[in-house]
RNA sequence: AGGCGCGUAGCUCAGGGGGAGAGCGCUACCCUGACACGGUAGAGGUCGUUGGUUCAAAUCCAAUCGCGCCUACCA
């Protein structure tokens, strides 16, 4: 009712992702805005918001109430709206539809008197759960049950003389002024030999049946139970098959009716009371137990439900179902994740006719008419002027409104123009997918099948990604009041949409629940703040002029050889990152993509590639190969924007924007797999020669980290490896090895001396020395390499371990042999290194 | 009562048969011209417990304990 919630912005940000990814794609996207108002809700709120201003709904009649709740809907109806687009999705708002509009109606109307003809729609008396409350029936999935501390009272039933009699256990002993019968199991032998088949009902003074029905549990308390038809579904049920009547006593108001005798008026608590006292005084209460049990409330007000016998419509769904069993089966939708499909299988197995009537005023009025001169029924989609049968023209609507999820269930295709074949309607019939909460598979998702199936002839949708549920800390349903609940709109105020929404991506990791944490939406603030700040260097850096970082200009159309290594490695990073994820995304891995994105763009683009570049990039003398460097990075950057725009649309739209070369919005660029203009790169050496250089570079830093060297002093470096391709590559890269790692003399050898006073660290073929001449403190450097020395013993152990295990050699596959050989072989040689190095400083020591 | 899911670093959580990961927090050193909402480095885990399958188990299977959810007519 206007309030956005947490578990809607996890929805709604989920379906935006997917829908700005998808259409990044190419794919022809129409996201759907699904506005609900009708039902119980929107009643009570307005009910309550009249009541404050001291107007009374029946007071006022149902046309006059029923034209307040449109005002209130005109007034209010937009706020959650504004709350979605605050949220920043993209959906189209101008399709906007809600399930009372004139058309939805027509519709909502056909599909009933087509299933009322076909024999799927009927009326009938049924035990309903009741909202004494809501003053109106409710389906069992608006019923939610709540463990209670209540007792377990034990009541004998003497016979007709007074004697001995029938002893019943029940939590409810107010409804036993309603009981028709006593039941117990027929193959109970305590019960087999009674000297009557009749008991006197206490308090009432009527005497009622001994039936003997094998659904008696005779393993519960005495083995007796009580019989009260108007008030439980199966007591209802024993009545039908052994003939006994049903005393409604509790009344639609929840007070005990006339049948109930001298408790009539009593409030149902207060005649419990009032039964158990009596109950007591006469010697028939014979025990009373603490007992624990679930009690049905009403979802919407969390009154205690009252199952009542009452006259409703239903609608028979064995047959929809079976149809939207098979669906599933065959894969003509698919549930991801395929556990849920379990969940949706045992419902629709089990499935109950559906209570499709409400006893209140606000939603789609039953299209039916009785004619008071005959009694005949008549459902027809427009209102009849005169009765079919005997002509008379007393005709009496019908006063119930239809449940909501009715409805609901037409949704994809009476919004797209159903029952005419629109254009909207053969394209978006079925659509792709449904993302949604667990809790709405058989609220919803069901029906939705059901009815798409019955009347479109085909499933509404191919795929239904159910997604994990927000949950507070009880793990119940969040509630302002509670306190312990995170505001959407507060996070978002706090810090920023864009992480807001960042964060739900990374958490929505399929097959576990939600809880919120604050610490997490600020870490993504910061992530976001990275991004900005990282665009603001790079735009600092590119001329108004170049056209080739974004847009017409195609993907960096240099001389190759003008590349540098770190843009030949960013580019090839961006494809991996590219695959990593559009593949996420297709599968609906959201907190993969996410996570992919955060570490490229963290840890790659601007902890290493931005950093690698300044050199150039503040260059003076500049010329072609600055000129390939600032392209590679527009590029790269612009690809960045584009992946991200899907979780973080609103900085990503800004920094498009301020982006040479970007034309219109951001939401319009293809996503960078998809555009025609980018250069994809496999580029292996790219990749291990960046390998080498990191791996140098850490390892020094390393050693200034591990020595409390201070950062601004600069170190010299000699490094020796045997092995010439090495050798190379850092001959190929000494400055960027300098300038990234601090040095002011770095030089690269194939054997020689080990200098006197050095640090040393290994990586791959390369040992470097970081010279410390005076300054180093040999005890530290013996610890570092003896701890570093402890790392490869461990590692060590686990290799050799395993190569010593002739079964691992014969049955491991080869490769997996070889990589455990090649790590032996590593580590060996890596030990050897540290072990003599470890003794000279050690000798040094001395 | 059944079904499903979860127990991994101090906290919040990824991963899911062959190298224990991220974010936050913590420690040390740094305000270097995009960013201190920052940088560099570091410490920290017998992956709930017990068995089993396997050459190999955090990962698969069984049992068990703890937690959560959904379903159910046990009065």
């Amino acid at each position: 009712t206007g309030v956005l919630h947490i578990g809607h912005a996890l929805d709604c940000t989920l379906q935006d992702i997917l829908s700005r990814y998808r259409r990044s794609r190419g794919d022809n996207v129409l996201w759907m805005p699904g506005t609900d108002h009708a039902g119980i809700a929107t009643q009570n709120v307005v009910e309550r918001e009249l009541a404050e201003q001291g107007t009374d709904r029946h007071e006022m009649g149902r046309e006059k109430f029923v034209e307040a709740v449109w005002q209130w809907r005109e007034k209010y109806g937009g706020a959650i709206i504004n709350q979605l687009k605050r949220l920043g999705s993209s959906c189209d708002w101008q399709r906007e539809r809600f399930t009372m509009d004139e058309g939805l109606s027509r519709a909502v109307r056909k599909v009933f008197v087509q299933l009322y003809e076909e024999g799927l729609i009927y009326r009938g008396n049924y035990i309903v759960n009741w909202c004494p409350r809501c003053h109106t029936a409710i389906s069992d999935l608006e019923v939610e049950h709540e463990e209670v501390d209540g007792h377990l009272w034990h009541i004998r039933y003497p016979f007709p003389d007074g004697t001995g009699g029938i002893v019943v256990a029940t939590t409810r002993p107010e409804t036993m002024v309603g009981d028709t019968a006593v039941a117990v199991h027929p193959e109970d032998e305590r019960y087999a030999h009674l000297p009557s088949e009749t008991v006197m009902l206490p308090l009432m003074n009527r005497e009622i049946p001994i039936i003997r029905d094998s659904y008696v549990d005779m393993t519960f308390g005495s083995g007796g139970l009580k019989v009260t038809p108007a008030h439980d579904p199966n007591d209802f049920d024993l009545a039908v098959s052994h003939n006994l009547p049903s005393i409604k006593v509790i009344g639609d108001d929840g007070k005990m009716t006339a049948e109930a005798g001298k408790y009539e008026g009593l409030d149902r608590d207060e005649c419990r009371e009032a039964v158990v006292a009596d109950l007591e005084a006469a010697g028939l209460l014979e025990k009373v137990e603490p007992y624990r049990h679930s009690v049905g409330h009403c979802y919407r007000c969390n009154t205690a439900i009252e199952p009542n016998l009452s006259l409703q419509w239903f609608v028979s769904v064995k047959p929809l179902a079976e149809k939207a069993i098979a669906a599933v089966e065959n894969g003509e939708t698919r549930i991801i994740p395929k556990m849920w499909e379990k969940s949706y299988f045992d419902w629709m197995h089990n499935i109950r006719d559906w209570c499709i009537s409400r006893q209140i005023w606000w939603g789609h009025q039953i299209p039916a008419w009785t004619c008071e001169d005959c009694q005949e029924m008549i459902v027809a989609i427009e209102t009849p002027e005169k009765c079919p049968a005997c002509q008379g023209k007393r005709l009496i609507r019908e006063t119930d409104v239809l449940d909501t999820w009715f409805s609901s269930a037409l949704w994809p295709f009476s919004t797209m123009g159903w029952p005419d074949s629109t254009p909207l309607l053969k394209t978006f019939y079925p659509t792709s997918v449904l993302v949604t909460g667990f809790d709405i598979l058989r609220i919803w998702v069901a029906k939705m099948m059901m009815m798409g199936i019955h009347f479109m002839g085909e499933v509404p949708f191919r795929e239904v990604y159910i997604h994990a549920l927000v949950q507070d800390e009880e793990g119940k349903k969040m509630s302002k009041s509670k306190g312990n609940v995170s505001d959407p709109l507060e996070i978002m105020d706090t810090y920023g949409t864009d992480a807001f929404r960042f964060t739900l991506a990374a958490f929505a990791a399929q097959g576990r629940d939600i809880k919120m944490s604050e610490k997490r939406v600020e870490g993504y603030r910061h992530f976001v703040n990275k991004l900005w700040n990282a665009s603001r260097f790079a735009l600092m850096h590119l001329p108004e002029g170049l056209e080739t970082a974004a847009g017409e200009g195609g993907d960096t159309p240099i001389v190759e050889t003008d590349l540098s290594l770190p843009d030949r490695w960013i580019l090839a990073r961006r494809d991996q990152t590219m695959d990593s994820v559009s593949q996420a995304l297709d599968e609906y891995r959201f907190n993969e993509a996410a996570s992919a994105l955060y570490q490229f763009v963290w840890h790659e683009f601007c902890d290493w590639y931005l950093e690698a570049i300044k050199p150039r990039l503040y260059d003076e003398a500049g010329g072609k190969k600055q000129a390939a460097t600032k392209q590679v990075l527009g590029r790269v950057l612009r690809d960045i924007l584009v992946m991200l725009h899907p979780i973080t649309p609103f900085i990503t739209e800004e920094l498009w924007h301020r982006l040479p070369g970007t034309t219109g919005s951001i939401m319009k660029a293809a996503f960078p797999a998809d555009d025609p203009s980018l250069i994809r790169r496999t580029d292996a050496s790219a990749e291990s020669e960046m390998d080498l250089v990191m791996g140098i570079i850490t390892g020094i830093r390393n050693i200034r980290g591990e020595m409390n060297i201070a950062p601004s002093e600069l170190l010299t470096v000699a490094i020796q490896s045997k092995d010439k391709i090495t050798r190379d590559i850092i001959k190929r890269h000494l400055m960027l090895i300098h300038h990234m790692a601090k040095l002011s003399a770095l030089t690269i050898e194939s054997s020689g001396a080990r200098p006197k006073a050095a640090a040393t660290s290994i990586f791959d073929q390369a040992t470097i020395f970081v010279l410390l001449e005076g300054v180093v403190d040999f005890s530290r450097e013996s610890l570092r390499l003896e701890k570093e020395m402890g790392k490869i013993a461990t590692e060590l152990f686990g290799v050799t371990k395993k190569l010593n295990n002739s079964d691992f050699l014969k049955k491991a596959p080869e490769a997996v042999v070889e990589k455990v050989k090649e790590k032996s072989a590593a580590l060996l040689e890596k030990q050897e290194k540290l072990q003599s190095n470890l003794d000279r400083i050690r000798a040094m020591e001395g």
